[in-house]
Formats: C-alpha cells, structure tokens, sequence
DNA sequence: AAATCCAACAACCGCCGGTTC
DNA sequence: TGAACCGGCGGTTGTTGGATT
C-alpha cells in the first residue's frame, strides 16, 4: 500500500459539478469504442476535462446502459434491508444482488428511505403512511414508464401506467404526485386501453426476472458491442433521454472547452454518426409500427386500433410533457434541443419487443458471473 | 406570492486494498 | 521490499425542485 499519494487528479485543472450532454456523450462514445481500461487515462484520451474518477463514477452510477431506473420495487427494498442485516453499509456487496442498481443509488435509498423505515418500525410507529408508501414505490417493478429528464440530481419523471390509474394524487410524494398529474391527463385513455389489450401489458413479463442476467461487475463488462446497431441506439437512446433542456447549460466551473456538443471528429467516430442517422431515421416518420415486422409487432398485438392507442397516449403524453417537437427540427439539431431525444427514448420503450422493453435504461451485455439468489 | 423546509440523488472526497515495477 | 499507481468503496455534501407555511 502506497502513501503521501498523490491525488488523483489536479483539482484546478478539472472540471465539476454536474455533467453536460456533450461531456456524457463523448463519454458513452468513447467508451463504447474503446472501453474503459484505465479511468485514469480516459479522460485525456476522450478529451474530458474531467477527472478519471468523475468518469468512472458517472459511467457506471448514470450512463451504464444497464443502469435500472425508477423506483426500487418493494422486493428490491427487502432485498436491501435482509442484506443490510448481514453486510452492514457493504453497499457495492449488496448492489451485487440487486440487478441494475448501483451500490451509491442504493445508499442513497437506504439513507433516505429505508433507514427511516426501519427506524419507526423498530418505534413501532409504522401505520398507515407506511403501507402507503410501500404500495406505491413497489409499483415500478411491473410496466412503468420512466423518463429521466435531466442528469443532476433532478427528479425523474416516471408514469407508471398500470398502477397509477386508479390511484389519487392525494398523499403522493412529489414524485408521484407529478407523474399523477400527467397520467390523470391520460385518463380519457384508460377506457381505450382496458377496452383493447394494452401496448404496455408486455413490460408485466419484465419483472426483475427478466433482468437477472445482470453483471455487476462493471470491470468486465466495460464494452458494448458497437457492432450491434441495437445497442448504439439504445445506449443513445437511453443516454439521450437524461436531459432536459434546459439543462444543457447547467454548468459549473465551466471551462468551456467541451460544451460545443457534437464536436467529436467526425472521422474517428463513424459509429457514432451511424448512431444518429439511424436515430433520424427511425424518429423521422413518427411512430414506425410497420417497422416492426414479424416477431416483434407480434408482440404488441397487430392492427390499427393498438396502433392509433399508441399514438394517441403518445402524442397526448408529449404534449402533457411539453415536448412535442418537429421531426425536422430533431434532425437538425440533435444537441442543442437536448429536451427532443426524450421522444425517441419513449418511441423505443414504447416500440421495443418484450426483450428490451424496460430497458430503456437497462441492457444485460452479460450474465456471467451474477447470481441473484441469496 | 414569497420564503422556508425538506426529500431526493448526483457528485465529490478521502481512504483502502490490490497490483505493478 | 516498498513506493507508486489504480480502481473501488463508503461517507458526505451540494443542488434541485416540490411541499408547506
């Protein structure tokens, strides 16, 4: 063991505070082309003026493709209580078992809910409010809908279609309530949906289930297939849905060498333009159900009536969220209209077969060494 | 309507253990 | 053998925005 090490990086020459999109984006495009071998090195070779720990953390707490997020699942929240019984604050050791969820997101859960929890359990307080509230976080497990909106510290927006319906907004928490008030605007649509078989009964199969095959070990699985057109789309889609836009111009201790977004060369990073072509393509003609032939259609029942369903919600929720955008103007400009890829990112949890549904923010590029029982 | 409080969570900080040279 | 390096971990802080007063 080293000491009178020296830290880590040079304080003064870095930036901090929260990232921009352009930082994530060249971020997620370097390393889904070269993976991350040494954090320390990353960031000059990706043209970060970042620190290699700020990388790293941000990489595998936000950007990580399979990075689950929303609301923990009540079985996810005993899962941390049983395990915080026997690890105590091992919380990268208890991430381990919970797919998805990152050792500082669940921290943050325990420090702010469960600790607080337990604590008036053991008080012997715990009533009403609490079943309440479990009720309410233990939704997401099944087909919610989440929209990350911004990447600092802001809340998600997340709809949780199936188990808010029929919910008052009364005794929500903040969170909830909003996502509340968008989908009591979605109302006139509950009886289309009940009427006909729902685009988002097939996320129920998706449970954590589906997600097991989740490595947690970030080490190895560092590279995305960048061959795979999928996953170019999917991490772009997932990373693009992060922002609002006005949080573009959050900065902080702005060296303002990186906020020209999409200055990244484009000879270096063909993949990457094939990333956003496809992404142009694919939003350009709105909702592309025909697209989906075969297999994947199958999936969401066939015929217009689901179709017109599903355009509809969707127009209606992009109104609600305020963020209907010209198709045209998506394409023009992807990186100064960061609230637009927050459309795609629905189009493609709204679109996507089964497999990837829920996985807007969640990819499983490996399942070799993680073993959820406990 | 403004001020204050508070929950949520991203990000930072410093330390530790393993590895390399 | 030990200094240096590196990734990882856990604790803490800062910022944001909704709720309450």
């Amino acid at each position: 063991m080293g000491k009178g090490r020296a830290p880590c990086c040079d304080k003064n020459q870095v930036k901090r505070g929260p990232w921009s999109p352009a930082e994530d984006l060249r971020l997620i495009t370097f390393i889904q082309k070269h993976g991350h071998e040494n954090w320390r090195a990353l960031p000059k070779q990706a043209g970060l003026l970042r620190c290699g720990k700020s990388c790293r953390l941000r990489w595998i707490n936000y950007l990580r493709p399979d990075v689950k997020r929303g609301n923990f699942t009540r079985e996810e929240e005993d899962t941390i209580i049983r395990l915080h019984e026997g690890l105590g604050n091992k919380w990268s050791k208890i991430a381990s078992h919970l797919p998805g969820r990152t050792d500082n997101e669940i921290k943050n859960v325990w420090n702010t809910h469960l600790k607080r929890r337990l604590a008036s359990k053991n008080g012997n307080i715990l009533q009403t409010d609490e079943s309440k509230e479990s009720s309410m976080t233990s939704s997401s497990s099944c087909s919610s809908i989440t929209f990350v909106s911004s990447s600092s510290g802001k809340r998600n927006l997340e709809i949780d279609i199936e188990h808010q319906w029929d919910e008052g907004s009364v005794n929500k928490k903040p969170r909830e309530a909003f996502a509340m008030s968008v989908s009591d605007k979605a109302q006139d649509f509950k009886t289309e949906l009940s009427n006909h078989s729902s685009p988002f009964e097939e996320p129920k199969e998706l449970s954590s289930s589906s997600i097991s095959s989740y490595n947690s070990n970030i080490t190895n699985s560092s590279q995305i297939d960048v061959s795979n057109p999928e996953n170019q789309a999917g991490s772009l889609f997932n990373f693009a849905g992060l922002y609002d836009a006005n949080n573009a111009s959050e900065e902080v201790n702005k060296p303002e060498i990186l906020d020209t977004a999409f200055d990244i060369p484009l000879e270096s990073d063909l993949d990457f333009w094939d990333m956003l072509d496809n992404l142009g393509s694919f939003q350009s003609d709105g909702i592309q159900l025909h697209e989906m032939e075969g297999n994947q259609s199958s999936n969401f029942g066939e015929g217009y009536i689901k179709e017109a369903v599903n355009k509809k919600w969707l127009h209606d929720l992009e109104n609600e969220l305020g963020l209907e955008v010209t198709r045209d103007e998506n394409q023009n400009d992807l990186s100064n209209n960061a609230a637009e890829p927050l459309v795609p990112e629905m189009y493609d949890m709204l679109l996507k077969p089964e497999a990837d549904m829920g996985m807007g923010h969640y990819h499983a590029w490996s399942s070799s060494q993680h073993s959820p029982a406990i």
